[in-house]
DNA sequence: TTTATTATGTGATAACATAACAAAATCCTA
DNA sequence: TAGGATTTTGTTATGTTATCACATAATAAA
């Protein structure tokens, strides 16, 4: 399944994030907090929809959809998470340090993400913007297609397929 | 603005969409045809929900959501005209030959769009996913920021900008 | 023709996201 | 530390994007 069951972000955790916020005098909020924690949990992309739930049970409280998309707009700008947006969901980011530096890897058959670091591509796209005089500020790249497990694993199975998390190309 | 008023696409009209399904089997229906015209009147993104009533416009008729997503449906599908992801929109590919091989610039101040081709960029990529056993199906590339004429035009507005089409980073 | 397949019409609804304003928490500074 | 400014969170409503499900119509295939 493409990595997708292994723990992302080895690197992320609450306490790396209550530091990163205190060097940048941003507010890790009990609400925040409790947020990034939920998608540590999760080990994987979530919709905004199945994060509201999740976060309110935490809590112990009912929300609305703003508190959760302020939560997730938080941990954006904080670099913590990354937004997949061909799926509409969000999932931890695996790279702290280079902030849209990731090309995400998306299975159409099982759902299956995985970011890798995009050493070269950064560097050709940025060759590209300086010709045209662009200033580059969010990076998106996004590959759909079919992961190892799925190729060799389900060859035999077209047209039954089912995809667990994301919706198909 | 980053060239977005200048008419994309010169290689794709009606005609060659039209021989293209011929070619291909794929059937170029009154709906189809009245769509990429529509499509090719835009002369920019435009979202499903405001391509529909114009859609309807032309042909006289209402029209419901799934209608207008069906017809992009199937242009998207024959290659005629790609989503741009990160603004929900639909605009003709300037690459009839090999599809889902463009990076987009997007404006964040103006909303200007520009394709451009992905040479090398797809080569890297490729070999990424080559390492990781997975297929590659389609790849979406978007980049965005600020482009030249934004950066050298209104350096000085900074804090009221607005954005003409496409939402911001 | 008859039958199958593909395309379109239509109403409802699902899924995703934000506006607008009120209340509470926190910060700042005198 | 009291008081005002700022930021965060709560809450209601609504805006935006996309699809389901089923009916009808058009086209293709036999």
């Amino acid at each position: 399944m493409l990595n997708s069951g292994l723990t992302p972000a080895k690197s992320l955790s609450i306490e790396v994030a209550e530091r990163i916020c205190a060097e940048r005098g941003a507010r890790f909020t009990p609400l925040r907090r409790t947020a990034l924690e939920v998608l540590l949990e999760f080990n994987g992309p979530v919709s905004a929809y199945d994060f509201l739930p999740a976060l309110a049970q935490r809590l112990g409280r009912r929300l609305a959809p703003p508190t959760a998309y302020r939560a997730l707009g938080f941990l954006l700008e904080q670099g913590f998470i990354c937004r997949i947006e061909t799926r509409n969901a969000f999932t931890l980011a695996t790279h702290l340090e280079d902030r849209n530096a990731g090309v995400f890897f998306l299975c159409d058959h099982c759902g299956a993400t995985v970011e890798v670091d995009a050493d070269g591509i950064t560097e050709l796209l940025a060759g590209r913007a300086a010709a045209l005089g662009f200033e580059v500020g969010r990076r998106i790249v996004e590959l759909q297609g079919i992961c190892a497990d799925c190729r060799y694993t389900t060859a035999a199975v077209e047209g039954q397929s089912q995809v667990v998390r994301g919706r198909r190309a």
